[in-house]
DNA sequence: CGCCTGCTTCGATGAACTTCTAATCAACAG
DNA sequence: CTGTTGATTAGAAGTTCATCGAAGCAGGCG
């Protein structure tokens, strides 16, 4: 692939360390922060793209061979193919080649870092409605 | 306003017991619940519209005028109010008109839900990269 | 009542996205 | 080497989306 990976997701920002609260409920996103998360957001944001996530996750072993993915839903192997990229591009997958088949595993970190984004401020909050 | 909000949260799926993993690492996403979650996420897939929504849930009192999220873009009034529209459809904020200001804010427990459902299967796994 | 301000809706436009078919690249079997 | 299978890339068609200007609605003030 002539078209590398964007860093999205550095050691610039920690994600373990996300201690109590959600960055966004605790002080407002600048612009750029902003224009650097959405992206990967918007890489989970389709139906086919976030079954392809779960599909990855939950298969044991941790990777799971395109094969397998695109018999799983009714589009074609350039279709998967090309929200397999994006997933990547987003760096929340990871894939490579061995023999025949190309397997893909997810990247936790970069989910760990949105759900944080997005948690509750502080567990209380989450059961209010 | 003629269109109702989708139900998107409801009773049906609890927020709160995500007890010990995220849904999305257990067992893989079905058709319609990956068709009923990709709108949430595709709401907040837009820089404006997670600084939206960051402005909100950091405002003080927990609401916020209108007036205070325009002032705080680039953008006109109309792309504002369309954007706070697309954020109330997905059920991730809500308002009310008192005399002559709108106020927003933020339903924590829809922003809970997706969290939980990115979010890591243990926390061992979070600092994993 | 008449006007003004705050916010939303309407209609249009240009960009981005999803999906397909056709073609190309990579690895293996005969 | 040649053919076959798995996966990606290239290009195109149709749809959705973000943004704007203009117009409309709601509430307060003189």
């Amino acid at each position: 692939m002539s078209k590398q990976v964007l860093p999205i997701l550095d050691a610039g920002m920690d994600v373990s360390g996300a201690a109590c609260c959600a960055p966004l409920v605790c002080e407002p996103l600048s612009e750029s922060e902003a224009a650097e998360l959405a992206p990967l957001f918007k890489a989970i944001a389709d139906p086919v793209r976030l079954r392809l996530l779960s599909l990855i996750a939950c298969h044991e072993g941790g990777e799971t061979c395109v094969c397998d993915l695109t018999a799983a839903f009714d589009l074609t192997p350039p279709t998967i193919s090309h929200h397999l990229k994006v997933l990547k591009q987003a760096g929340l997958i990871d894939s490579e080649r061995r023999g025949t088949w190309v397997y893909y595993w997810i990247n936790p970190a970069v989910l760990a870092r949105m759900s944080a984004l997005i948690g509750p401020a502080s567990p209380a909050l989450a059961g209010t409605a």
